[in-house]
RNA sequence: GCGGCUGUGGUCCAGUGGUUAUGACAUGAGCUUCCCAAGCUCGUAACCCGGGUUCGAAUCCCGGCAGCCGCACCA
């Protein structure tokens, strides 16, 4: 058994996740989270709402996970997240169409399904492997389609990223933001993608969970004014250049911005944010890395972008974050099709004082003679270059009909302009965080085994704060007079929002084992000391260490230890072994 | 989607065309003043689904589903 195996077979069997439909036979591509790990999702969810809610100032919105046809075509989802396919009617292997006339037609990418279908025809392209016929050219796109209401009149597509919300909320957001810039906006929830064929349990999902976060900047600079922060912080980054090379460089953020490694400050700043993020939620990092995407696997929608990649045991290098900068794609995109302006008025720091000159034709003169058409000759004038007004009768063509309009119908006069700001459509920059993917790289990262005699101790080493268990209380007997103390300190717990187990079954040791494998940081044990001097024990999860406090601290000892305020051998008297 | 391998209690595994499907661990109840998966007693619990062959199928055959490996796919 492999760790991917074992980690597997212990969040199944314990509750953390099991695959979807398992009545009915199950679906590829769909997980469940049991009790453990809805509550550990739930904590990795947590974290990065204080790093990107509270810590960035990004405010979190709740969109649809159904989208309308607009947003897709806009966003590029409908035509550039599907591929051509055909079949061999003879061994029935499937290919990429676009891929088997790529010698034929300079770029596939701009054909229909159809046109593709007429080249192959054309060229006589059978199937590679047998040399049988193949047939028609049919789109297969990544996203699942529906539709609004009875009938097909309304076809919608449940969304393969959280991010379409942002932007195409983008006028809302910026009032709430008192309409300037930079300002961020979050999703956390799910989204899907009809994957041919997933694998590899929950890293590759048809249903999944994103956290993303949409930052939109001033494209004009791409500096970060809290950079100082993490200027100093050293972090594996495989570029472009490395990857060439195989070698995968460690190097501070403030370095990588300087050697134009990773593109600028503000694309830097997330990296670093992400970096301590996943460190925080129990990546480890010595298996943690960022590698920059090469120019061909890049999204459709984006300029430059840097993975954060974990090391997994049977998987590799797997991606759990993707940084990008999307730049202004996505709001012109959507300007284009809404029509709407999602722009944003930048104000200079000073107002810039402008001379120009104005050609201002006399309407009062024009509109009556020209009538209909008087506002676009009244255009043609102002656009004019000057030196075409010295003579006396000006002739200007419009709709290819030639006007002639005397002189002084037009005054020129120069004028003096303040210049207050210009219109910018932001920049985006998108940290997106597959959560199913985390989650799944804290187990397996968090995964110990401890070969303790000659027996194996298997410990989930959750980070505090992260395990889905706070602490276990346990009576060392299945007795009442140990139960009934026991149940005071648990309820103790409970009252006080932390979560709490209570178990009497089996010996002591048994408990603590299951407890490792479940990570619980810490437990309470009551013993027949406790009846004589109200004291417990509290066991450590990682050490299996003890020390003995007064049960009347429990609440507060725990809640210390698991936020780091205290340390262990401090926390109380310490049990000889 | 294609090809190969696989599918037995919660987990890991044994097994056979024919009585009541083996075991370990886990789990439940109980006993044991029991601090690191101890012991004892008694329980609960499985042949992936559908069809076919057969007197009889969990076993053989076909199809489906799921998992693993390879190919393709993964904007």
């Amino acid at each position: 058994m492999d760790r991917y195996e074992q980690v597997t077979e212990l969040a199944r069997r314990r509750g953390f996740m099991w695959p979807s439909f398992e009545l009915y036979g199950g679906a590829a591509g769909f997980y469940d989270y049991g009790p453990l790990g809805a509550r550990l999702k739930r904590r990795i969810e947590d974290i990065w709402r204080r790093f990107f809610v509270i810590g960035e100032g990004f405010a979190e919105i709740e969109c649809p996970t159904i989208g309308i046809e607009e947003v897709f075509k806009a966003s590029g989802h409908l035509s550039g997240f599907s591929d051509p396919l055909t079949e061999c009617k003879e061994c029935k292997e499937i290919y990429r169409a676009d891929h088997l006339i790529k010698h034929i037609v300079e770029v596939p990418d701009a054909l229909s399904a159809e046109e593709i279908y007429r080249v192959m025809r054309e060229n006589d392209i059978t199937c590679p492997e047998c040399g049988g016929e193949l047939s028609e050219v049919y789109e297969f796109n990544l996203m699942f389609r529906t539709a609004i209401g009875p009938g097909n009149r309304h076809p919608a597509y449940l969304r393969p990223e959280t991010a379409q919300g942002m932007f195409i909320n983008f006028q809302r957001l910026l009032r709430y933001y008192r309409d300037s810039l930079p300002f961020g906006a979050v999703q956390i929830g799910r989204s899907y993608r009809n994957e041919i064929s997933p694998r590899q349990g929950v890293i590759r999902l048809r249903e999944f969970s994103q956290a993303e976060a949409e930052v939109f900047i001033d494209p004009r600079s791409k500096r970060h004014p809290r950079f100082s922060e993490v200027r100093d912080l050293r972090l594996r980054l495989y570029s472009r250049e490395a990857q060439e090379r195989g070698q995968v460089e460690e190097m501070s953020i403030g370095e990588a911005v300087e050697r134009g490694i990773i593109a600028h400050e503000i694309l830097a700043y997330f990296v670093a944010r992400t970096y301590e993020y996943l460190v925080a939620v129990g990546v480890d990092r010595d298996r943690l890395r960022f590698r920059q995407h090469k120019a061909d696997e890049m999204a459709h929608y984006a300029a430059d972008c840097w993975d954060a990649e974990v090391l997994l045991d049977r998987l590799g290098w797997i991606e759990i974050v993707g940084i990008a900068d999307r730049t202004d794609y996505d709001l012109r995109s959507h300007m284009a099709l809404s029509k709407a302006n999602l722009s944003v008025f930048v104000h200079y720091p000073e107002p810039v004082r402008r001379k120009r000159i104005a050609v201002k034709p006399d309407m009062k003169a024009l509109g009556p003679r020209f009538k209909g058409r008087a506002k676009a000759i009244a255009e043609a004038l102002q656009s004019m270059d000057l030196s075409n007004l010295k003579d006396d009768t000006i002739k200007v063509t419009v709709d290819g009909e030639t006007y002639e309009i005397e002189r002084s119908l037009v005054s020129v006069e120069e004028i003096e302009e303040e210049i207050r700001g210009e219109e910018v459509v932001p920049h985006v920059i998108e940290p997106s965080f597959g959560i199913d993917r985390i989650l799944y790289t804290v187990l397996e990262h968090s995964y110990h085994e401890e070969h303790l005699e000659d027996e194996a101790r298997v410990v989930l080493r959750f980070l505090p704060g992260i395990s889905p268990v706070d602490v276990a209380v346990l009576p060392l007997m299945d007795k009442d007079e140990l139960i009934e103390p026991a149940r005071k300190i648990f309820d103790a717990f409970r009252r006080c929002g932390m979560l709490a187990e209570f178990d009497t079954s089996g010996s002591i040791g048994r408990r603590y084992r299951r407890n490792d494998e479940i990570g619980t940081p810490y437990c309470i044990t009551i013993d027949y000391q406790t009846l004589e001097d109200g004291t417990v024990t509290v066991r450590d999860r990682d050490t299996m260490q003890q020390i003995r406090i007064g049960a009347d601290r429990a609440v507060d000892v725990i809640r210390d230890l698991l936020s780091g305020a205290l340390c262990f051998s401090e926390a109380g008297a310490p049990v000889k072994a």
